[in-house]
DNA sequence: CGTGTTTTTGTAACTTTACTACATTTAGAC
DNA sequence: GTCTAAATGTAGTAAAGTTACAAAAACACG
């Protein structure tokens, strides 16, 4: 959570003096930056050392790095309130609210990223045969992004979320396949027992899901996101969209691997989808 | 313009020394704000008076209000100067750039929102008849993202990437129904018929797509994303990312402006999803 | 309502950090 | 090669932040 808020909102476990610099630096963030331990000490009415002691209570090293650490905060724009939607908002601090807690969950996905897997994802599907993406409910869009993305690629792919077109895939599938698993929870019996039979047939399973779940046991390797928990209580939302960024960077590692020729064939692909567009020259009403 | 551009921009005016400290921080800006200006100046192998003069040189009162700076221009959603993807990148570095450019780009999005149109978008799906929601590629897989959240809702909705399927939903249209197509550019022709037949039969189109754009003519009101330039070239990535998080909020609205009851309806509909996992209880290999 | 204890706050010495003045080196012009 | 100017570094100084400890305040308990 950003330090001002945490200012704010520990106010309360403050002491006496901790709370009159607290007050302080909530009223005017932007002069504190710009002042010594000792000037912003004298205005408080305090010592030193209790600004000090203000810095390390909220967890910063001493005062300048909590100097550091408002300055941050400040260009934030920061309007890190309260995440959670309330019946009283308008759409305006809704939308606010859900890009700013799918920011946050990103963040927190991105530094909880174990390379690993992430590695072994794009080395497997280089030199897949073919590949497949299932999912259901919202894992089937995030599965047809993925194979949307593949579509370009020269390996053959697939996306579905139809239980018995998955199946035979998953029944016709040989060594050399890939199967790409996507669920949030990774608890999904009908995916689990998709990957089950895939595995069996020793084609490569690739779990995107969550880590020791039913179905990363039927995977040879999980890539998963450590997003907290989801935005909103009734449905995946954070979540799925770390999914996708995940999927992203597979697949910008997967195009760096094929090397310089490959992309010659994208931006191909890439001309070659210019005939389904209007031009950028084409007159629009305004 | 943002510190961290500055200096790299300005980098040819520095001298040889200053331009050691230049590359230093622009390779790690994070770390050199933790630095002392003696530990920066041994780092890039120069004297502490050549930091500080490089701090002046850039209109900075000294090294701690340089400091303090670049961690502004740092929490700015940070338009990292060089976040493109290179050669020799490995994986790890592949995807924390990947997800960097897409948090710069959220960060960007969620700034230049404009709430009017996310308002009335609300409004005309909460009182719809019916709602479709089309595209076409990368932006097939957000329509059908969309429509898999407004399953769980009682209002009924569709999604097509079937250029016929969605040509004959168009002709059927009438007004109440509310048609949401979903394009990166605005250009892609078979879209724009598809939203110019709705628009005839006086259903309200809504573009979630770019502002200006031959698609956006055809709707009644457009909802875009700011997105700056896409992370990759050859296919769309954080902008489909804005997009889903775009309607993530449009729904978050819907779901508030629907009441208390209809949070129950949802509830109930998450209940009844169990029976397709398993449950937590089950036992797993780890 | 006092006494012992704990917590809070301040004082003063100390350490670290940044800055300034000046000396030295380096690069370029003639 | 020598002079000049720019660049860089050295060393000393001033300022800022931190630590250790002592005083004061708040609190608990008899």
């Amino acid at each position: 959570m950003d330090l001002i808020n945490r200012i704010s909102s520990e106010r309360s476990q403050f002491s006496k003096s901790e709370r009159k610099v607290a007050e302080l630096i909530l009223h005017e963030p932007e002069q504190a930056i710009h002042r010594s331990i000792a000037s912003l000490a004298a205005l408080a009415d305090v010592s030193e050392p209790t600004v000090n002691r203000f810095c390390r209570r909220l967890g910063c090293k001493g005062y300048p790095d909590f100097k550091l650490q408002l300055a941050q905060s400040l260009a934030q724009g920061t309007p890190y309130v309260n995440r959670d939607i309330e019946e009283s908002d308008n759409v305006d601090q809704i939308t606010q609210k859900i890009f700013d807690s799918t920011l946050n969950a990103l963040n927190i996905a991105r530094q909880s990223l174990d390379s690993r897997p992430i590695t072994a994802a794009v080395e497997t599907m280089v030199a897949a045969r073919k590949i497949a993406f299932f999912g259901f409910g919202a894992s089937a869009s995030v599965a047809h992004d993925a194979q949307n993305k593949f579509a370009r690629f020269d390996t053959p792919s697939v996306f579905s979320d139809d239980l018995l077109v998955q199946r035979m895939w998953a029944i016709n599938s040989e060594p050399g396949d890939v199967l790409v698993c996507i669920s949030h929870t990774g608890r999904t019996k009908a995916l689990c027992e998709i990957a089950a039979i895939a595995y069996e047939n020793k084609a490569t399973v690739i779990g995107i899901t969550a880590a020791h779940s039913p179905l990363s046991d039927s995977c040879h390797f999980t890539v998963s996101t450590n997003v907290p928990e989801d935005t909103d209580q009734y449905m995946p939302m954070a979540s799925r969209i770390a999914q996708l960024v995940l999927i992203d960077a597979i697949i910008a590692g997967y195009t760096l691997q094929r090397g310089p020729e490959f992309r010659e064939k994208l931006a191909r692909v890439k001309e070659g989808l210019k005939g389904s567009r209007y031009s950028k020259q084409t007159t629009t009403k305004q």
